[in-house]
DNA sequence: CGCCTCTTTGAGCTCAATCAAGGTGTGTGG
DNA sequence: CCACACACCTTGATTGAGCTCAAAGAGGCG
């Protein structure tokens, strides 16, 4: 948290305009969307919202990922979409009269985002065509991506590991170079309850890549090193 | 297709008047949205829209029912999504300067949409605030479905048919009483596409619950005797 | 130091995919 | 009108990927 005289919002304003959201936006129109936020920093695994509580606010992401997890009916927990800087959560549910949540936002290592209150949503940002289309292509997005989850449902799972590490390699890097290291901490078990597996399996596929040479893991980090061998366990 | 000298669109505008998507708007500003359309009704399995085609329309369902399906990497086609009456479909990608259909939507035996052309979209859908809310509520919707699917994956066979089942019958009739015959036509093969299975699993699931008087199947369409049975599969 | 979460490996079992084969209904062309 | 193709439905037998269970080692933290 900031504590020098400068304004937080403009400590962080340089990189938010860079972000799809607002890209290409006037600074003002930008500063008048987030003024009446606050950035929020939490700690590993802190959650930031909880599925079913009513939603008072939405968040940019700016710093570190967080998981957006829901509760299967069997009672283990289904990680649903991974945040990166410039997502934005929960904004969708802002236009209904009392939203709650649809999900339970969880920080991944220390992380921060920038907080807005419903109130903004509805006074300004629903009032504005252009950020809500690109809101909508925002979820458009998300949406694609899980159709591209129910795709591979009959796929082995290595074909599951391997999507969802290019995936996350994608949106951090924006290009797909061989050679990367993810930059957030995740787990056997956090891959495992992203693709509907178990941790068992996800180790037993990742420590056969280790053995390749195809990737390799230090502490909580992994880091690809042949990303086209990874790939080439897409095509079928 | 009408040939009385009645408009087509006024045929259809006092059902289309009480979909989520325009309910409680006023006719006129119905009417505006709607007049550049026409209505083009389908057989049964034919192609509305192709994936990766140019999409110079997007549509309103009316009568009958679309499957959205996507080929997988594996070259089987996947079912994404089923659209009934007062759906729309294909208007996401709309705003996109040069948009092309994500899916594939094929007719489920014959039905009908009112198909809008993209200018219209473009030139007075996107510069209305309530109506690009509307259609954020529906995608919102669409993606909840797709989410609680994917709560379901590590769940039986048995419990995915169910869910779907349910689903589907209260996409319908709105509340889900017990005893109900789908409306559309739906093969096993179909349900197979849309859980992520083969049409012989699902054939086994349920020629047992038909054995146990569950459901009743008559040519291609399935009634369902008891829903507080289906039900009880669905809690783990 | 004990508690917790994460990781790792092994063994056994189960669900459902796959393969195979036969039946039915519908549309199409000779 | 018949024959053929095609899509769908059905049943049985076989098999294998991956889940489950069990047990143990390794960091991190109060």
């Amino acid at each position: 948290m900031p504590i020098n005289n400068q304004s937080p919002l403009e400590m962080f304003l340089p990189e938010i305009l860079e972000y799809p959201i607002f890209k290409g936006l006037a600074r003002e129109t930008v500063v008048g969307f987030l003024q009446e936020g606050r950035y929020k920093s939490t700690q590993h695994r802190q959650a930031l919202y909880q599925v079913g509580e009513q939603a008072e606010s939405f968040a940019l992401v700016i710093r570190g990922a967080y998981k957006l997890v829901r509760p299967s009916p069997a009672g283990d927990d289904v990680i649903v979409y991974f945040s990166c800087p410039g997502d934005i959560i929960g904004a969708l549910v802002m236009p209904q009269p009392h939203p709650i949540y649809p999900v339970t936002v969880v920080s991944m290592g220390p992380s921060g985002v920038w907080c807005i209150p419903r109130r903004a949503y509805v006074n300004l940002w629903s009032k504005n065509p252009e950020i809500v289309l690109r809101l909508q292509n925002l979820l458009f997005n998300r949406m694609s991506l899980l159709q591209d989850e129910k795709l591979r449902v009959k796929s082995p799972n290595a074909q599951k590991v391997a999507h969802l590490l290019v995936q996350l390699m994608e949106k951090y890097s924006g290009e797909c170079s061989d050679e990367g290291v993810l930059p957030i901490p995740i787990t056997r078990k956090e891959i495992a309850d992203a693709i509907g597996s178990t941790p068992e399996s996800v180790i037993r596929i990742m420590s056969d890549w280790s053995h390749q040479g195809i990737i390799r893991t230090t502490e909580q980090h992994i880091e690809i090193i042949k990303t086209s061998s990874i790939i080439s366990y897409l095509r079928d």
